[in-house]
DNA sequence: TCTGGGGTCCTAGGACCC
DNA sequence: TCTGGGGTCCTAGGACCC
């Protein structure tokens, strides 16, 4: 598909501080590939016979299809669902009768429901996520993980990237593009967007412009044309509030945050927001692609079906409290993490959501442990409305035989309760 | 018919130390 | 007997992302 670079002129080097050095190129190029509706799309492999139709992830897991006695397989529809859950992924099938992820079931139920409801399986989906991400590898190596279904790519020194294909200056560039995408499509059976620009903020839009199956290129002479007229919540980062904040402002599109005051931008969002949304909005951004991270924390958390009483459901919600904690305990254990600050989450109804944490002396991955100290936070919350959510946290990681940042010994928060030696002493008065 | 689960980063106040 | 400033740790909440 031809995007508008197809004819532009050549970018003026002056007036482009970006377009520089090797020819016409700029020196970063940074690619964002995005699966096309990963998880709807994984799906489809399994049952080809449904493609074409909305389709629905999400929910529980007892929805699966089912073989009939005729050996056809018989599909939920998302009529016969009850109970909370929301949209993990549609097909576009399904977002075109207004089915998006995040939606509740039940709502998406009302929109569309014939629609077939599939329950995740992330362990199918983490597969096709490694092999993708090998994929890639093998065409251009610089990735940054941003997750199951998409990366950032830094193409600035993939081979022939900046040589001109006749007479398009972004020949090699979009060559590369299309390697990447057949590679994928080979390893997968799955089709990508990718968008290429000089940076990560530009690419993740990018990306988005030509979807499903696309290859979008934007370099910095077209952010006036192709990018000042998106909506702020195209920009990564600019969420609900921000978005709600700037219309309010008057400011509803990036061209509109671009040409605003910096120092209005600043007074309402703050020194370190507003000098953000000022970048942003001009398309700058330097972030490097970055190859290697590690975790800061490592969490379990869980819905009810109903929302649980702290006293009149203290057997019940006792019971998923230890066992998140021995699920926590299990997954530091499997990815060699221990942890020093352990924290609850609890979400009641209304949504309110509360946490608390306490650091300990020792790092741990052990259950009890974990369960002890998670303990004593939920001590520190009142518990008179009904409980939504309940969750464990582990922070502060570290590696096992890894000399630990030091703690402060001796030292107590402020307004908390017995310190983790204290805490030994089993409280069983709560859940 | 309300809104999953797993994360990251930022802010802000108080404690504590120098 | 009143007043400091900088740095780091701990905790709580919130925005945002996939």
């Amino acid at each position: 598909m031809p995007d508008a670079l197809d004819t532009r002129q050549p970018p003026d080097l002056l007036a482009n501080p970006v377009a520089t050095r090797a020819g016409r190129l700029p020196e970063r190029l940074i690619a964002h590939l995005d699966m096309d509706a990963f998880y709807a799309s994984v799906e489809l492999l399994r049952y080809p016979e449904i493609k074409g139709q909305a389709v629905v992830i999400g929910g529980r897991r007892d929805h699966a299809p089912v073989t009939q006695a005729d050996g056809t397989l018989r599909y939920a529809r998302l009529r016969d669902y009850t109970g909370r859950g929301v949209v993990t992924t549609s097909t576009y099938a399904a977002r075109d009768l207004g089915v998006f992820s995040g939606m509740g079931l039940m709502k998406a139920a009302l929109r569309a429901p014939d629609a077939i409801l599939l329950p995740t399986d992330f362990e199918a989906y983490r597969h096709y996520s490694r092999l993708f991400k090998q994929a890639v590898a093998e065409v251009a190596p610089v990735i940054e993980d941003r997750g199951i279904d998409e990366i950032y790519i830094d193409l600035s020194e993939v081979v022939g990237i900046r040589e001109p294909v006749g007479h398009d200056p972004l020949g090699g560039l979009r060559s590369v593009a299309r390697d990447i995408k057949n590679s994928v499509f080979r390893a997968t059976g799955l089709t990508c967007s990718i968008g290429i620009t000089p940076n990560k903020l530009l690419s993740k839009i990018a990306s988005e412009m030509d979807k499903p199956d696309g290859i979008t290129l934007l370099m910095a002479d077209e952010i006036e044309t192709r990018i000042w007229p998106l909506t702020v919540r195209k920009v990564n980062g600019i969420g609900p509030k921000a978005g709600a904040k700037l219309q309010a402002l008057g400011l509803e599109t990036v061209g509109q945050v671009a040409a605003a005051e910096p120092a209005l931008l600043i007074q309402h969002f703050g020194k370190s927001f507003g000098a953000w949304l000022v970048e942003a909005s001009q398309g700058r951004d330097n972030r490097p692609v970055i190859t290697h991270s590690e975790p800061v924390s490592i969490s379990r958390e869980t819905t009810f079906e109903r929302d649980l009483h702290a006293q009149h459901d203290k057997a019940e919600l006792g019971a998923i409290f230890t066992r998140l904690c021995e699920q926590l305990a299990a997954d530091l254990a499997r990815k060699n993490y221990l942890g020093r600050t352990v924290g609850i989450k609890l979400r009641f109804e209304g949504f309110h959501t509360v946490t608390r944490d306490l650091t300990l002396d020792q790092p741990t991955q052990d259950a009890q442990a974990i369960r002890r100290a998670a303990g004593a936070c939920l001590k520190r919350v009142p518990l008179e409305k009904r409980i939504r959510l309940l969750g464990v946290r582990m922070g502060n990681l570290s590696r096992p035989g890894q000399t630990t940042p030091g703690s402060r010994t001796g030292r107590r928060a402020p307004g908390t309760g017995p310190s983790s030696a204290e805490v030994r002493v089993e409280n069983l008065s709560l859940f």
